[in-house]
DNA sequence: ACAGCCATGTAATCGGTTACATGATTGG
DNA sequence: CCAATCATGTAACCGATTACATGGCTGT
C-alpha cells in the first residue's frame, strides 16, 4: 500500500483543492492560499512546489497534461490512491490536534496581560477590538458577495463566527479589567 | 541593541511564563505546555531546551542559580533586555498572523465536505459535535476548579468561548446539510 | 536495591518561510 | 520595446517534532 503515511494539514488541503477544482497547476493552488481569508499559510512557492513534487512521488498526484501557455507548467490531478488518502484525511477519527482548541496568539497574550502596566492593558484590548471589527466587516462583505460552493461558504461562516466569538470575548475582558486589576 | 530580532510565538510564551512564575527550570516550562489546554505545542524537550539555550545566547534569559536537586539543572530568569523584548512581543502593533483568523483543521475539512459521500457527511459532523461537547465539559470543569491569575482565567474563558462558537457552528452546518446537498 | 519516573539534554528529520533565479507573458 | 507581472522553480535557513541517550531521584 503505497503513500499510506499520514498527510500534513497543508497536504490535505492541497489534495482537497485539486479534487474540488479539477486538474490544477501548482500556481493555481498557490493563489488560493495567497488569497485565503486566514493568513496561516503563506502559499509561498517554497511550500507548494516541493509539496506537489512530494505528493507526486508518493503517487497521490499525477501530472495529467501541459497548461498550454508555453511556460512548461503542468496540470496535476489526484490518482486513485490520492483520492483514498484524501478521504482518509477528511474523515474521522481525528487527532487531538485536529479537534482541540486551535491556537490563538491574541489569547496567549491576554494570558500575560497582567504583566503589562495597567494603562497599557486597555490600549492593547482596544487595538485588538478595532482590528477585529475591521476584519469582521471584511468577512461580512466576503460572505455577502461570493456565491461559491455551499460548504466553502459554511467554512467561511465558521471563520466569521470564530472571529465574532473572539470579539465578544475581548469586550468581556475589557469589562473584567477593573476587577482583574484589583485582585492582582 | 542585542537580541532585537522578533520573537517566535513560542519564545514569547516562554518568556511570559518565566516572567509570571519567577525563575524556572526548562522542565517546569515543559510541564506547562504538556498540561496545556490546547494541544498546539507539544512541549517536547527538543523544542524547549534549545529554545532556552537560544534565548540565553541572545541575552534575553540568564541562568540565575542551580535547582538544588543535584541534577545539574538551572533556574532561568529574564534579563532587562528580556523584559523589553517580552513587552515588545506582548504589545501592539501586531502582525496579520497574530490578529487574523486562526487556523482550524475542522473548518478546513468542512470546506471539503462536499467531496464526502452524503451519508458520511452527517457522520463526520456528529463525531465532531460529540468531541466538541466532551472538550467543552472538560473546559468547564477546569474553569470551575482553578483559582489562577485573573488574566490566565480570562484566557481560558477565551478558549471556552472559541470552542462554544465552533460547536454552535457545527450545529448550524448540520441544519444546513440538506440544503447544501440540494444545491450541489 | 532496583524498577520506574523525573529531568536534562542531543540527533535526525521534516515541513514551511524567505529570498533568490529565471524565463514567458502582457500592458502601456 | 521595455517594464512589470506571471509562473515555475531552487537554496538556505529555521523552528518544532519524534526518538533516543543518560543519569539522578524515589517508592516499595
Amino acid at each position: 500500500m503505497a503513500g499510506a503515511e499520514r498527510l500534513t494539514e497543508l497536504e490535505g488541503c492541497v489534495l482537497g483543492l485539486i479534487r474540488q477544482r479539477g486538474p490544477c497547476t501548482p500556481y493555481a493552488i498557490r493563489r488560493e492560499f495567497l488569497a485565503s481569508l486566514t493568513p496561516h499559510w503563506s502559499g509561498s512557492a517554497g511550500a507548494i512546489y516541493p509539496l506537489i513534487e512530494r505528493l507526486s512521488r508518493r503517487r497521490l498526484l499525477r501530472a495529467v497534461g501541459p497548461t498550454g501557455d508555453g511556460r512548461g507548467g503542468r496540470l496535476y490531478a489526484l490518482t486513485a490512491s490520492g483520492r483514498r488518502a484524501f478521504l482518509h484525511w477528511l474523515s474521522p477519527p481525528f487527532s487531538e490536534l485536529t479537534l482541540g482548541v486551535p491556537p490563538d496568539p491574541v489569547r496567549s497574550r491576554v494570558g500575560f496581560l497582567g504583566l503589562l502596566p495597567p494603562p497599557a492593558r486597555l490600549a492593547f484590548l482596544n487595538e485588538v477590538l478595532e482590528q477585529f471589527r475591521r476584519a469582521l466587516a471584511k468577512l461580512e462583505a466576503n460572505l455577502a458577495r461570493e456565491a461559491t460552493d455551499p460548504f466553502e461558504r459554511l467554512a467561511v461562516r465558521g471563520s466569521y463566527l470564530a472571529l465574532q466569538a473572539r470579539l465578544t470575548w475581548v469586550q468581556e475582558v475589557i469589562e473584567a479589567l477593573p476587577k482583574a486589576a484589583a485582585c492582582r
